[in-house]
DNA sequence: CCGCTAGGTCACAAAATCGTGACGATCGCG
DNA sequence: CGCGATCGTCACGATTTTGTGACCTAGCGG
């Protein structure tokens, strides 16, 4: 585990989360200013950041815009002030949540766990796009819970054009991506292998709901 | 936009929270009980669920659970509880945040974008004007939430401009950038694509906003 | 007000792009 | 080897997109 950063310039509130925190089990490191966090940020990349909002020098919602230059990693904003204008200006510069102090312990760490959950969704094995899920992990894709047998060339296009949700992916970049660079570019390769997955997930392959033609450009995948 | 999906069985906080979601710009479907919503999760796959803890049949803690077991779309818990177990309870069940009610409006609203943010956050740079937005990585356009089709060559001149804000661009840059140079110059190509163009994504084609006629230059792409 | 020129508009044929089905080559395996 | 599965390629039709030229309109200087 990477491990959380902790902020917060408190020395008493600041050994209590740490200590807290550290029993729920996760691995802690803390700093009292926003300028060593964001020192910390760059060198190590902390898996989560809790930042108070309260800090000396530069304030937490600072360092959190600062962060989100640098980095999309997940923040947490703990404050004293609950006011909701607050609230709305720290979740404005790029914070997940907003805590407000005190805080139970046990309701920090569930916070923090549903941000990683989520985050960990999207990269985790097993993704579902509503009746079509895929199973990295076993290589299994299965459509309203039958599943369906997609040949491996198949399996990586769908892959590689699901690694992408709502881009647009040229034909060139597919042929880098799923097979070797030793395809002629103008092949009608990348379509036919679309039209094989087509007909096996697709609903109505004709009006694709999971990979859209993007004329001229290539294909995107967008959940329905 | 696919829409937030609402679900509170009192009826006057339902209009009022459904009000205020819309007049942030969401588009807002209600439903009293979680039998409701889960069949419309089924049906039609919402952007985001807002769900009451307190629902009269099954309770939106269990809700939560099972439309988990469906989908991975984000969940905001919404209660007059504000107990400390509660929240973890919720949280646990697979919700992406723990709102205690009455809620501000602009705190729900920056909530509900905080988290919208966090999923989308795969690197879709897109850019807005007004009300045209333009989302380079998935080749959309839309204008006022709706989605206008562009032709290939329509979309790389409009991008090509776009590049450019307040940049007037001549039509032999432009000949240049968007076609290959086997064309002459002196064709109404480009004057026939920005019509085009124009025709698409002007309220009024003839008094353009966005794509400006710069006589004896060219074209300049400027936000209203 | 006139005439000129740059730009707008339009229709249509040519060209590009895709989807699809067929076919043969190749591979893996019993 | 024989067989089925898989894959790459091709040809062709359907559809969309685009370039072009003719003609129209608006702006501008005189």
């Amino acid at each position: 585990m990477a491990g959380i950063l902790l902020v917060e310039d408190d020395p008493s509130v600041r050994a209590g989360l740490e200590l807290a925190l550290t029993r729920q089990g996760h691995s802690v490191t803390s700093y009292a200013t926003g300028e060593e966090a964001l020192d910390h940020v760059r060198a190590r990349r902390p898996e989560i950041v809790i930042l108070d909002v309260m800090l000396p020098g530069i304030d937490g919602v600072e360092v959190c815009r600062r962060i989100r230059k640098l980095d999309s990693l997940p923040i947490i904003l703990l404050t004293a002030r609950g006011d909701d204008l607050d609230v709305v200006v720290g979740l404005e510069a790029g914070a997940d949540d907003y805590v407000v102090k005190p805080v139970e312990p046990r309701v920090l760490d569930a916070r923090i766990r549903a941000i990683l959950r989520r985050l960990e969704s999207a990269s985790s094995d097993r993704v579902s796009f509503g009746d079509l899920v895929i199973d990295r992990g076993a290589l299994k894709v299965s459509l309203k819970g039958r599943e369906i047998h997609l040949t491996p060339t198949e399996l990586r296009l769908l892959l590689e054009l699901v690694r992408h949700p709502g881009q647009v992916l040229n034909r060139r970049y597919l042929l880098r991506a799923v097979w070797d660079h030793t395809h002629v570019a103008d092949s009608r390769l990348v379509d036919a292998c679309v039209q094989r997955i087509r007909a096996k997930i697709e609903p109505v392959p004709a009006d694709p709901v999971f990979i859209h033609t993007v004329r001229g450009f290539g294909y995107r995948f967008s959940p329905p």
